[in-house]
RNA sequence: CGGCACGUAGCUCAACGGUUGAGAGCAUCCGGCUGAUAACCGGACGACGGCGGUUCAACUCCUCCCGUGCCGACCA
C-alpha cells in the first residue's frame, strides 16, 4: 500500500459538476439567445399554452430614439418578468414589443441634420428620412432589448409607423368624430412669422430680447368699491408685449392679492389720476417715475374685483376682471392683461371664463381686419411703438421703458416668434361626458401601486379639451379636406374610414405623395356650401393619440391579442401619458378602459436617490452595463428593488448583485456536484420513509418558499421573489441544511439509501429553485434546467414549464414548532464552539464534543429526544444529554434554561469522514476509520467498485 | 409655486399602534476550515430624515420642516 496518497480520499463521493462555479454570462448568455431564436423558442411557448387562459401584458412603445438607458431596462426586465410568470403559472401569456416611431425629436433631428436643403424638400422627402431614421433605432433597440433576454415575438413588433397601426389609429379617430368629441377650436400656439410656421418648444431658443415695458390704465366701467368715491378709476395693467393689447380681453387678478385703490398726481401733466394695483407694487410703480404725491383710498382682495368691468384703452369694447392663480407681484402691478388668443396661461383662463379668443394677426404676423383700422396691415413688432404712442396720447399709458428678458426665438431664422391663436383639432373631454364616464372606467380599473388611481384621477379631472392637431410632418396626417369655396374643413367618420382604408393599403406617405383627386372620397362634397373642390390640409396628430390608439391596432385588430388587456406597465409619468391618452380614446371609442390592471414603476435614481442625467455625469449606460455584468444580474438587480418607488442603480450596486448572483451560483453548483451520479435516477424509487427527519424539514421549509414566491409573483413583488430565494438559499440551506449534508453526500454509500434520500432533497430543490428563478434570470435557469437530473418528461425548455408546486406531504407544523426549539438549541451551541475556536482548542466543529442539559423538564425531553439530530444540526461529533451542569458550562443566551458544555473530544479523527469517534482504532483492516467509513468501503469492496 | 409619492443599518428588504433587545441577508471587520476552494462556516459592528402632536403605548396615525422623484404651472 502506496503511504504518499491519502488513499480514503479517493473512495468519497466528492462533488463534480459541470455547472462552472465562474458564470462569465457575458459570453454564455448570447448562446443560450442564440440557440431560443433558433428553436423558436417564443412559438413554442406560444404553441404549449394555446388555449390556456390569456393574460396579455400590451407593451407600451419605446420612443424610437437612442441607444436604450437604465429606465428601458428596468421597464422592460419588468415587463418580461410579468410575462415570463404569467406564463409558468399557466396563462397564455404573448407579449408583442411595440415602438412609437412618429414624432418632432425624430423629425427634429432629421431636418436639423438637413439644414437649409430642408426647405427645398417635400413632406413626402422628408418623412422618407425620418422613417429611415426611426427603423435604423428600432434595430438597434431590439438588439439590446433581446440582449437582456426579453421574451417576445421580437420579429413581429408593432410599430406606430406601420400602414396596418395607421390604420387602426384613423379607425378610432374615425369612432371619436361619430361620437361627437372631434371640434375645431383656436388656440394660441408659437410661431414664426418669418417662416410662417408653427413652433414646437422643442425649435424654440431663448435668448436675450430688448421689449418695451409698459404700464397702461385702462378705464373702469364697474365693480369698484363705492366707498372709494367717483374717481375715474382705472386698473393699471404690465405688459411687454403692447401688440397684444388689440386681443386683451380680460384683466386678470389673484384672488388672495391685496389691491389698493389709489390717488395719485401725475407728475408730468399734474392730473389726479384714480387707479388699482397691487398693493406690493405700489411704492415699486409710484417709484418707477417719482411719483410723490400719492394716497391710498381702499383696499380689497383681488377675489372681490371678480367680475369688474373695464373699457378698452382704445378700442370700443368692455371686458371683465377676472381671477387666476398665476399671477404675481414680482413684475408689474399685480393686474395682467389677459389676451387668450396670445398666450397659454392667457388661453386657459380665457377658457374658465368663456372669453373669445382674439387673434388678429395673420401668419405673416401682420394685423388683420379684426385690429382696429389704423394697425391693419401693420407688422406687429413694428406696430409696438406706435401702440405705445398712441397710449401716450390718450393719456392712458403710465410708464414706458425698455426691458430685456429671455424671449423665446426661431431655431431655425434666429427671429423673435410670437403666440398665435391658429385653428386646431380638440377632443372635447366634455362632450358626451367623456370625462364622467372616464372617471368610472378608472375606477373599476386596479391600479397598482393603489396610489395611481388618485393620480389619474386628479389628472382626467382636471385636465383641458385634448388637442390633437400638429403642424409637423412626421406623424399620421389628420386626413382633413379643406373646401376651396367656403373654407370648410370636411373630416367625418366616413371620410376618416376611407382614408383608414386607404392608409392600410398603402400606408400613410399616401397623402403626401397623391394629388388631392385622387383621394378624394368618390362623391365628396362640402356640407356647408355643396363645394366639390378641396385642398388637403397639413396637420398631423398628436402622437400621444397614436400610442394612445394601440388598443384598437395591436389589442384588437392585427395581433388579436384580447380587448382589454390584461396590464399595462408603465413607469409614473404616464398617468398623464399613454395611460391617460389610451383611456381616453378607449373610452371615447369603445365606452370601457383598454387595460385591467395598471402597474407603474419608479424611475431609475443614482445611488444617492437623484435622478439621473447626461450633463450631472451620474448615468449608467444599460448596454455597456449588460456587456460587462451579464443580463441576468442586471435581471436580478431590477428584480430585487421595490420598484413602487425610484430604484436606485449604481455602479456599487451592480457589483454587489454580481456576488449575490456568484452565491445563488454555488448553491446550484453544490446541488448538482452532488447529483452527477443521480442523473436519470427516479425519484419514485426512494421510500419516504428512508428520508431523514431533517430532509422532511428542509422539504417543508422549501413548500413554505414555493407559496411565499408564488404569492409574490402573483402580486407582481419580485423583490419578495429574490429576498425569499436568497435568504433561503444563504440562511436555510447553505449555511445549515447543506453543510450538514456533506458527511452523509460524502462519506456515505454512493447507492445506499441516505445519501439517495439527501439527493432526491438535493434534486427536488434543484428543481423547483430553478423553475422559480427563471422569469428572473432565463439564461441561468435554463443553463441549470439543462443540467438538470429529473427524467426525461420535463419541457425541453424550462421556460415552457411551470412554477413547482408544494408537496403537503412535507407540512408539518408542530414538527417546525420543534424545530425551532432545535435551531436555538444549535445557536447556544455554536456559540460554545466559537469559545473554543477563539482559544485555539478546535478548528472544525467535528472535533469538538458537547454535554447539553436543562433543569426545565420541558427543555430536557425535547434534548433528550433530538440527541443524534441536534448532533448532525452541529456537525459535531458527540453530544451527551443530561447529568449535572459543570460548574464551566455557559447558560444559553437566548434560552436560559439551557446550559452548554463543549469541548474537544477525547476520541481519534477518523481519516476518512473526520468525524472524532470512539471505535477509531479498533479495527485491524482500517485502523483509522470509524465503524461507518469501515462499512462503507466493505460494500464498495463487495459491489467491486 | 401646485398636485402625487417616497425617506428603517454602507446596500437591498422586514416589523397586526403594544411583549425590556426594530429583524434578515449582503457589504465591512475579526476568526475558522482547506473534501462547495476566485468557495464554505462562525462571530462582531451597525438604522427608524428632523421638530412637535394624538395615545396608557408610535417605525407604525396627524401637522409642519428638510431631502428626493414624477407630473404640472411659470417667464404676461
Amino acid at each position: 500500500m502506496s503511504t504518499n496518497a491519502k488513499p480514503y480520499k479517493e473512495t468519497l463521493n466528492l462533488p463534480v459538476t459541470r455547472f462552472e462555479m465562474k458564470a462569465n454570462l457575458t459570453a454564455r448568455e448570447p448562446k443560450i439567445q442564440a440557440r431560443w431564436r433558433e428553436e423558436d423558442l417564443y412559438g413554442q411557448i406560444r404553441q404549449a399554452r394555446s388555449g390556456c387562459e390569456a393574460k396579455v401584458l400590451h407593451d407600451g412603445p419605446p420612443y424610437a430614439n437612442g441607444e436604450i438607458h437604465m429606465g428601458h431596462l428596468l421597464n422592460k426586465v419588468l415587463k418580461d418578468i410579468v410575462v415570463r410568470s404569467l406564463t409558468m403559472q399557466g396563462y397564455d401569456s404573448p407579449y408583442v414589443p411595440g415602438w412609437d416611431c412618429h414624432g418632432l425629436p425624430i423629425e427634429h433631428k432629421v431636418v436639423k441634420d438637413l439644414g437649409a436643403k430642408a426647405a427645398t424638400m417635400s413632406h413626402a422627402e422628408i418623412r422618407a428620412l425620418c422613417q429611415k431614421d426611426a427603423l435604423k433605432w428600432v434595430d438597434l433597440q431590439r438588439d439590446q432589448f433581446r440582449r437582456l433576454g426579453v421574451s417576445g415575438d421580437w420579429d413581429n413588433p408593432y410599430l406606430t409607423l406601420d400602414p396596418r397601426y395607421e390604420a387602426g389609429i384613423l379607425d378610432v379617430l374615425a369612432d371619436l368624430i361619430e361620437g361627437g368629441y372631434v371640434f375645431r377650436q383656436l388656440k394660441p400656439i408659437h410661431w414664426c412669422i418669418t417662416d410662417r410656421t408653427a413652433l414646437a418648444e422643442a425649435e424654440l431658443e431663448y435668448k436675450d430680447e430688448s421689449t418695451p415695458s409698459i404700464y397702461v390704465n385702462f378705464p373702469m366701467v364697474s365693480g369698484v368699491p363705492a366707498e372709494w368715491g367717483d374717481g375715474p378709476w382705472h386698473a393699471m395693467i404690465w405688459t411687454t408685449t403692447p401688440w397684444t393689447l388689440p386681443a386683451n380681453v380680460a384683466i386678470a387678478a389673484h384672488p388672495d392679492l391685496e389691491y389698493v385703490g389709489l390717488r395719485y398726481v401725475d407728475p408730468a401733466t399734474g392730473a389726479t389720476v384714480h387707479t388699482i394695483l397691487a398693493a406690493a407694487l405700489v411704492a415699486k410703480v409710484m417709484g418707477l417715475r417719482q411719483v410723490t404725491q400719492f394716497e391710498e383710498v381702499g383696499r380689497v382682495r383681488g377675489r372681490e374685483l371678480e367680475h369688474a368691468e373695464y373699457r378698452h384703452a382704445f378700442i370700443d369694447r368692455v371686458s371683465p376682471i377676472v381671477l387666476a392663480g398665476y399671477v404675481t407681484v414680482e413684475d408689474g402691478t399685480g393686474l395682467v392683461h389677459t389676451a387668450p388668443g396670445h398666450g397659454t396661461e392667457d388661453y386657459q383662463t380665457g377658457r374658465t371664463y368663456q372669453l373669445p379668443t382674439l387673434s388678429p394677426v395673420d401668419a405673416s404676423g401682420r394685423y388683420t381686419t379684426e385690429a382696429p383700422e389704423h394697425l391693419v396691415g401693420q407688422g406687429v413688432f413694428q406696430a409696438n411703438p406706435k401702440i405705445v404712442a398712441m397710449l401716450k396720447e390718450s393719456g392712458h399709458l403710465f410708464h414706458d421703458v425698455t426691458f430685456v428678458h429671455s424671449y423665446p426665438h426661431c431655431w431655425r431664422c434666429k427671429k423673435p416668434v410670437i403666440f398665435r391663436a391658429t385653428e386646431q383639432w380638440f377632443i372635447g373631454v366634455d362632450r358626451n361626458d367623456l370625462r364622467g364616464r372616464t372617471l368610472k372606467q378608472i375606477d373599476a380599473v386596479r391600479w397598482l401601486p393603489a396610489w395611481g388611481r388618485a393620480r389619474i384621477d386628479a389628472m382626467v379631472g382636471g385636465r383641458p379639451d385634448w388637442c390633437i392637431s400638429r403642424q409637423r410632418s412626421w406623424g399620421v396626417p389628420i386626413p382633413a379636406l379643406g373646401c376651396e369655396t367656403c373654407q370648410t374643413q370636411l373630416l367625418t367618420a366616413e371620410t376618416v374610414r376611407h382614408f383608414r382604408d386607404l392608409f392600410r393599403r398603402e400606408g400613410a406617405d399616401a397623402w403626401y405623395t397623391k394629388p388631392v383627386d385622387e383621394l378624394l372620397p368618390a362623391g365628396a362634397v362640402c356640407p356647408k356650401c355643396g363645394g366639390t373642390t378641396f385642398r388637403k390640409e397639413g396637420d398631423i396628430l398628436d402622437v400621444w393619440f397614436e400610442s394612445g390608439s394601440s388598443h384598437r391596432g395591436v389589442l384588437s385588430k392585427d395581433f388579436n391579442l384580447g380587448y382589454p388587456a390584461f396590464m399595462y406597465l408603465e413607469g409614473s409619468d404616464q398617468h398623464r401619458g399613454w395611460f391617460q391618452s389610451s383611456i381616453l380614446t378607449a373610452v371615447g371609442s369603445t365606452g370601457r378602459a383598454p387595460f385591467e390592471t395598471v402597474l407603474t414603476h419608479g424611475f431609475v435614481v443614482d445611488e444617492k436617490g437623484e435622478k439621473m442625467s447626461k450633463s450631472v455625469g451620474n448615468t449608467i449606460s444599460a448596454v455597456k452595463a449588460t456587456e460587462q455584468y451579464g443580463a441576468d444580474v442586471l435581471r436580478l438587480y431590477a428584480a430585487s428593488m421595490d420598484y413602487a418607488d425610484d430604484v436606485r442603480m449604481s455602479e456599487r450596486g451592480i457589483k454587489e448583485m454580481s456576488e449575490a448572483y456568484r452565491k445563488i451560483r454555488n448553491t446550484f453548483r453544490y446541488l448538482l456536484g452532488n447529483l452527477e451520479d443521480y442523473a436519470g435516477f427516479d425519484p419514485n424509487s426512494v421510500a419516504p420513509e428512508t428520508l431523514h427527519a431533517i430532509d422532511r424539514w428542509a422539504l417543508g421549509q422549501f413548500n413554505s418558499v414555493i407559496r411565499d414566491v408564488r404569492a409574490a409573483y402573483e402580486e407582481f413583488e419580485f423583490y419578495r421573489v429574490y429576498q425569499r430565494i436568497y435568504q433561503f438559499c444563504s440562511v436555510e440551506l447553505s449555511s445549515f441544511y447543506l453543510d450538514v449534508l456533506k458527511d452523509r453526500l460524502y462519506a456515505e454509500s454512493p447507492k445506499g439509501p441516505d445519501r439517495r434520500a439527501a439527493q432526491f432533497v438535493l434534486a427536488r430543490l434543484h428543481d423547483g429553485l430553478t423553475r422559480l428563478l427563471a422569469p428572473i434570470i432565463p439564461h441561468t435557469a435554463e443553463e441549470l434546467w439543462e443540467l438538470s437530473p429529473s427524467g426525461a418528461s420535463r419541457p425541453a425548455s424550462v421556460h415552457l414549464a411551470e412554477f413547482p408546486q408544494p408537496d403537503p406531504a412535507f407540512d408539518d407544523e408542530a414538527r417546525d414548532h420543534v424545530w425551532q426549539r432545535l435551531l436555538a438549541v444549535r445557536t447556544e451551541v455554536l456559540r460554545e464552539l466559537e469559545k473554543l475556536r477563539s482559544a485555539k482548542v478546535i478548528g472544525s466543529a467535528q472535533e469538538a464534543s458537547v454535554r447539553l442539559g436543562s433543569d426545565d423538564p420541558e427543555m430536557s425531553s425535547l434534548l433528550e429526544h433530538n440527541r443524534d439530530l441536534l448532533t448532525t444540526m452541529a456537525i459535531v461529533s458527540e453530544i451527551e444529554v443530561g447529568g449535572s451542569a459543570p460548574p464551566d458550562s455557559a447558560r444559553g443566551q437566548e434560552l436560559p434554561a439551557l446550559w452548554v458544555h463543549a469541548s474537544r473530544s477525547s476520541h481519534a479523527k477518523c481519516e476518512r469522514c473526520w468525524n472524532l469517534r470512539p471505535e477509531v482504532g479498533r479495527s485491524e483492516a482500517h485502523p483509522t476509520l470509524c465503524a461507518r467509513c469501515e462499512r462503507v468501503i466493505s460494500e464498495r469492496n463487495t459491489n467491486g467498485a
